[in-house]
DNA sequence: GATTAGCGCTCTAACACTTTGAGTGCTAAA
DNA sequence: TTTAGCACTCAAAGTGTTAGAGCGCTAATC
């Protein structure tokens, strides 16, 4: 609506950059300083008015120097940022981090949480892969006891998911075996989110001698099926916002831990616009979650052989270096997905 | 060394008390009103000054009232403690979280440690049960790619973990077939620990035929087995320490999260002495993470099968109701090894 | 019309000072 | 051995003052 002007541009560019850096509330005579050519702080007081009228920036109060608000950040999110380049050191430690040690997808996915939290130095987050974009390519049924059934699915990337269940009635060993075998020549190779319709539809048309045997078959998937709304969510480094100074408030940092305790939010936080493509930056009041208002989220979807399977990004207060932790978030949602694809 | 008197003991059971509720500092005053009989102030503090040269309590500063050292907490904890009786809702709301949706191991052990948070709000700790405690009972070989293994073990009381491993060489389908056949009829019931020796010792015994055999399920398992030093923990409700007054200050919950986050540490610290049997306490400077020292922990180990795999309890500050979170600790301990164990 | 200098005003942060109350230690008396 | 009483100490809370940063406004200047 409203244009800036380039000169209110540039001041609104020099309030985020220099107000994320020191966090004091940024003057006139501060900007004008660092302002390319000559001006006078009355003249930048009288832009600064009217920023804080179109709501880009406030004063925490009168006498104060300004500092944005979450408009402010949008706009400067949107259309001042320079992203700045990912220096070499960073490839170089993604990629060694991703060449050492490496165990199984967990490890990759921890691991990776934790070089977003290090890099940026910042909370960072990894949703697991949604299970249902992944491909199976194994489905093992192990016997607990005598009423319980163990069922064990491998992705054919490498991901590992059990669950355990309780049998309505004993099911013999051969007859177990059978089954199991059954399950990974009629499974083997498709979707996850397909299995169950798949299964379902072959009930419907098979005949009497089959019948059983999809019955049987369409109980294990359903009730072994790894629980959709269980999916974890690997947190690492949420002590970077510990340190931040915003957080030294224990009210706010009680708040925050809340919430981060309590994973659905978090999820739901984390996962944001599903349909969006690319970095998603969602700052302080633009997103849902209200305990925590006082953050921002930068996130992006990685994908599995073309198919979005997760997020993963990292959390923050409002005042961060975006040009910074964008590119970031960028980088390492795409290499994330291309190892975790490399297992296959 | 030292004996108390009797109504030394007294004392220093009500400093304990009322700090523990209050984290006041307990004057003459207070102590001589609370006390079963007629008693000056000036006595009480008579008798304080004895305290305090003993160790067992101390002055913040001059012209305050005392706190209890780490030392009076030990004695507290070892002479004076009155145990509280769980309540049958503690018993209750345990097996109701027990039965209601378990679907693996996993989701037990971090049930477990939100019980353990959540009743005794403070943070809960539950170490993964050490795989080499456990007895196999079922190992999976998938091949990912041409070179990638990936390794799925499961255990008799099923626990699942699962690694993937580089191979040197290329195996073909069947062999893969036949080798991990072979490695389930030799191993299957046997004590994952005593695995790794168990297959040596038959490739050392092995003729020629069967020499090749034994070298790759070798090579299998050791590069398979789940790293020991990679060993899970799940801690719930950290949130709670953040809540204590004690911690309102910036820079001890800065350390304490930062210390937290080193799950290392954090997993010395919570397995502590490893031959002591049933509850152990370890407060203040007792344990050696300095960075934790305003910390006491309450542990126990769990048992699956008279055999200990694992370590469980929580974290607060040195100044908690240990009357009520040993006997808690106590408790959920031994629930929660049958409840692994029943799973076999 | 845009810019600037200058002035008065406001508000915070820091510091010094005082007061209050809780609590102690000590001594002398019971 | 216990107690009453008194002097003393210290933290916490409240008060007042000052310095400085920063603003808005107006009138002068470019």
């Amino acid at each position: 609506m409203s244009e800036l002007t380039e000169r209110q541009k540039d001041i609104l560019g020099i309030i985020v950059g220099s107000y994320v850096k020191t966090i004091c509330p940024v003057g006139s005579r501060a900007i004008a300083k660092s302002y390319r050519q000559e001006l006078s702080p009355a003249t930048v007081r009288n832009e600064m008015h009217d920023l804080e009228e179109e709501g880009y920036i406030k004063q925490p109060h009168t006498s104060a120097g300004r500092v944005p608000t979450d408009r402010g950040y949008r706009y400067f999110v949107d259309h001042l940022i320079a992203k700045e380049k990912l220096g070499p050191h960073v490839a170089a430690l993604v990629a060694r981090e991703y060449r050492e040690h490496m165990d199984n997808i967990e490890t990759l996915i921890e691991r990776t949480s934790k070089i977003l939290s290090t890099l940026s130095e910042q909370a960072g987050l990894v949703v697991f892969p949604a299970f249902e974009g992944l491909v199976l390519k194994r489905i093992e049924l192990t016997l607990l006891g005598n009423d319980r059934l163990l069922v064990v699915w491998v992705t054919e990337n490498g991901f590992v998911q059990d669950r355990i269940i309780d049998m309505k009635e004993e099911i013999p060993g051969e007859e177990l075996i059978r089954m199991n075998q059954f399950l990974n020549e009629e499974l083997r190779g498709m979707l996850l989110a397909e299995v169950k319709s798949y299964v379902l539809s072959k009930l419907a048309q098979a005949g009497d001698s089959l019948r059983v045997l999809y019955r049987t078959a369409l109980d294990i998937i359903r009730d072994g099926f790894p629980k959709v709304e269980q999916r974890r969510l690997a947190l690492e480094g949420s002590r970077y916002i510990l340190e931040q100074p915003e957080f030294h408030d224990w009210q706010k940092s009680r708040l925050l831990f809340k919430t981060l305790e309590a994973r659905d939010s978090l999820m739901d936080l984390v996962q944001g616009n599903r349909d969006r493509e690319g970095v998603q930056v969602r700052i302080g009041f633009e997103h849902h979650c209200e305990d925590i208002w006082d953050c921002s989220v930068v996130t992006t979807r990685y994908r599995v052989k073309d198919r979005t399977v997760g997020t993963l990004g990292i959390l923050g207060p409002r005042r961060m270096e975006y040009g910074k932790v964008i590119p970031l978030v960028d980088f390492v949602g795409r290499r994330f997905g291309e190892v975790l694809e490399q297992w296959l």
